[in-house]
DNA sequence: CCAAATGAGTGTAATGCATACACTTAATAA
DNA sequence: TTATTAAGTGTATGCATTACACTCATTTGG
């Protein structure tokens, strides 16, 4: 074969195949998405809400901060993405996360399309592994005092906060932070912190004390004070029997 | 430049092109999924909330109903794309949708995966042109009667019903529903219907009598009875100075 | 023209719920 | 014994929610 034939052949071929991949791409691109899972974990030890973040060490986006987000697969549940992501990047295994909402804006990610997923979780900061952190860059940061955050992070945060506040409010999800015994200041400071206000602390026992789920026990936890507080128990089968929760 | 050398940059060039193309596409294939929004309308008349859904005329899952869904374009938002498929399935247009959650199960749609997100708009039912009922086989349901649905389109119903309900007690949106003027027994009936409850007609009108933005005229509509009901308005500016909206 | 019918409009009492607010108690350590 | 620390308790007020029944204005038909 002369050169000549060779390289109208090659260049029919090329048209052919960049064709054909092309059409095949812009076919799929009308249809087929990235979708992606980012996780709000908020954290709470004693008194203040955080929010776990992770740091880019790469571009693009270097060194600034992004939450723990992943790719979907293909034969994943959406619910499932979010809890592998989550393991694979913190460790945290069995945290029961909830959907906050889904961000899909065309140019939410200035390098590609991608429509990403929030779903939020509630944790005690002790419960993460400590030495995960280093390995994984991420950290801890107070939601009122959030760094330079990528893409459209920050409106995560705050619309899972949102949802945070008014869920903390109807359904017991405080609860699971604290040991099976707790006591009643524990409880308040968990509140005020998850909520960000003060409570008074006769109102709040008041309303507490019309929950029949929350069972009094005959011992005090003394490390906080001299005095000791009592510690209670939160009974599941009398919450299940109660109608309504609110505080 | 020498036809053996063109050639070589030729192939080198393709080698390159092609292991770009397909490491992309391996690539995106892998996270790349077909994303859908399905849109659920609520519609009121007089006195019912119906839900408007789409007859299957074809296989798969032909003679059962659906909502109006469809796919969601690379380039396009999230929030537009429901406002697409809406108004290519009903004509509908400028029709404020809100997202209600993301459907995300991995077999939700036994025939591909897809992933989709729920908006949902509440209209007036005569405001859909009626024409398009028949155009698109779509009709208005009860929502406490519906037929039997595809894939999990009956829980996005429900999941779309907690959240107007919800929403429809916090922010005024019934009011966009009723005439420029309309009488407190059409806004109650409006409440009525979408709440499926009834409401006291005293204890409501003493709720609204504490709105200020709700503004009574010197004209009576005297269609729905002899004595005449007077007519009232929504103040728009009003309503931005208050804080609260409850019933 | 009078009576019946229809839907519009109104008020009060009781109860429950949210808020504001300050002192006493138990225990320990100095 | 006294000082310190945090735990624990009650009341009064206002506001919102609920339950509940009659009068009013107008039209229609006898």
């Amino acid at each position: 074969m002369h050169y000549t034939h060779l390289v109208f052949y090659i260049f029919e071929r090329i048209h052919f195949e960049v064709f054909w991949i092309i059409m095949n791409r812009t076919y799929k691109q009308i249809q087929q998405i990235t979708l992606a899972v980012d996780c709000i974990i908020f954290g709470f030890d004693t008194n203040k809400l955080e929010v776990l973040l992770v740091h880019r060490g790469f571009e693009p986006e270097k060194d600034r901060w992004s939450l723990m987000g992943g790719f979907v697969g293909n034969n994943e549940d959406l619910d499932k993405a979010a809890n592998r992501v989550l393991c694979d990047l913190s460790g945290l295994e069995n945290v029961y996360m909830e959907q906050v909402r889904t961000f899909g804006k065309a140019n939410r990610d200035p390098y590609e399309r991608v429509v990403s997923t929030t779903y939020s979780a509630l944790i005690l900061k002790k419960d993460y592994r400590a030495e995960l952190i280093s390995e994984y860059r991420a950290e801890w940061f107070s939601i009122n005092n959030l760094p330079d955050l990528i893409f459209d992070h920050k409106d995560m945060i705050v619309s899972a906060i949102q949802r945070l506040r008014r869920r903390v409010r109807t359904v017991p999800i405080g609860f699971n932070l604290l040991p099976e015994k707790f006591t009643l200041p524990q409880l308040q400071k968990l509140y005020e912190g998850i909520l960000g206000e003060q409570i008074d602390k006769r109102n709040f026992r008041k309303k507490l004390r019309t929950m029949d789920f929350l069972i009094r026990l005959d011992e005090k936890d003394k490390s906080q004070s001299k005095k000791g507080a009592f510690l209670y128990r939160f009974d599941e089968k009398e919450y299940n029997k109660a109608k309504s929760f609110n505080i």
